[in-house]
DNA sequence: ATTCATAATTATTGATGCAAAATATTGTAC
DNA sequence: GTACAATATTTTGCATCAATAATTATGAAT
């Protein structure tokens, strides 16, 4: 019986934190399918834990929105239609691009030049040559979490979190396909220049035109 | 010892569900203030329950955002700045007003005249001599409510809910105080004229207006 | 043969107990 | 008198245990 890796004594996190954590990637990883049945005996026993932190930790991530909870039926793997995947993109659009003009208008230059460099990277990270995609994603990623943080409102940072962890629940993985690198840095490059021309009205415009774009390639 | 209250058998909610209904109006009624920390056992103990589903029920607030937990220091009642309300604030009039512009392209006709009657049920509450204060604030929850169901986005209205919840933990209230009625029945209008229109972009402002002015109304 | 009812099994949900960790208090030493 | 250290108490957090509810299977009756 395999045990839990030891936990960093740096980072104290709750059991039920750690297990949360695994949850949530056996169901990115499809380990877990959509509408399956989470056996908890089972987890547990494959955990070394008890039964008592699992359901601590499948109760955050049903508030997340990830596993549905059914009264005396345990807890399912949320299935997400195409409806709720188009809503979910609809809000990320809404927040996204109200927090790009939130930071138009507040940025300081430091801000900017952070900002600029990821982006730097990303023209980097999407020469055609290369096909790192990977890399590409990632510093995707860290470039919207990077304008999240700069617009300086947690409440909003918490619901794009999770609306990003049901998207993740999708097959398709939709949204953030690759396959218009090139699109999509031309898109990265007119938020830049909205920003740095601290038009706030502009910025969320390129922003859910961004999100817009994303949506077609996703469904085509 | 007082045992808890026997469920409905028509509505049958786990214990956990009950227990953070529970514990959700002793916060709102700050018979637990902001701050303040919870005692599982004392709780447990009011209640006749076991420290089981409370534990379970205190994860449910955290995520919802009223309490926040603690590393070996339990669970406390989350405390909110004027920067949180702020932005809390910021983002539900983001929210409602994206599903109001919503509602103005999709609403049919009875979904208009639902919302009508309830505009009038509003008015009636309002009337200067009745003095009907949680008459009016109930119509006015049920009138922003039914918006929301209306945009049919359930990812959309599970945030708001958290987000409402949130405000609910600020003393004074803010923004749905009373005392702007006669103004605030005016921007209804506005915004139901707006809907019957059909004029998504002018919806979507008026209720902008109706939240920005609530929060002035609140900061003096 | 099919349907309904009853019983048994399985799985969730709630309770209790124990161990580990953190904080507070007290005592001793400088 | 003050500061530091050690011990004790309080409280979280995890595990094991018992009970309740639901579903499925089997048997009997129509």
């Amino acid at each position: 019986m395999s045990s839990l890796p030891a936990v960093s004594s740096l980072a104290p996190r709750a059991l039920y934190e750690e297990v949360a954590e695994l949850i949530r990637q056996r169901i990115f990883s499809r380990e877990l399918e959509p509408g399956s049945w989470i056996d908890e005996l089972q987890i547990a026993k494959a955990y070394g834990i008890s039964r008592t932190p699992l359901r601590e930790a499948l109760k955050v991530l049903a508030a997340e929105g990830l596993v549905t909870m059914k009264v005396r039926r345990g807890a399912y793997v949320t299935e997400v239609s195409e409806k709720d995947l188009r809503d979910v993109y609809h809000l990320l659009s809404l927040l996204e691009s109200d927090a790009a003009a939130v930071v138009a208008q507040t940025a300081s230059p430091a801000d900017l030049k952070k900002l600029q460099s990821l982006h730097a990277e990303l023209e980097a990270a999407g020469k055609p040559g290369k096909e790192k995609h990977d890399k590409f994603f990632e510093v995707n990623e860290a470039f919207h979490m990077c304008l999240l943080e700069l617009a300086q409102n947690k409440w909003r940072d918490q619901m794009v979190a999770d609306l990003r962890k049901v998207m993740k629940l999708n097959r398709h993985n939709s949204l953030f396909k690759t396959g218009r690198i090139s699109e999509s840095l031309k898109e990265h490059q007119a938020i830049m220049a909205a920003l740095n021309a601290k038009d706030a009205l502009a910025t969320a415009a390129r922003m859910r035109e961004h999100f817009a774009n994303g949506l077609m390639a996703a469904s085509s």
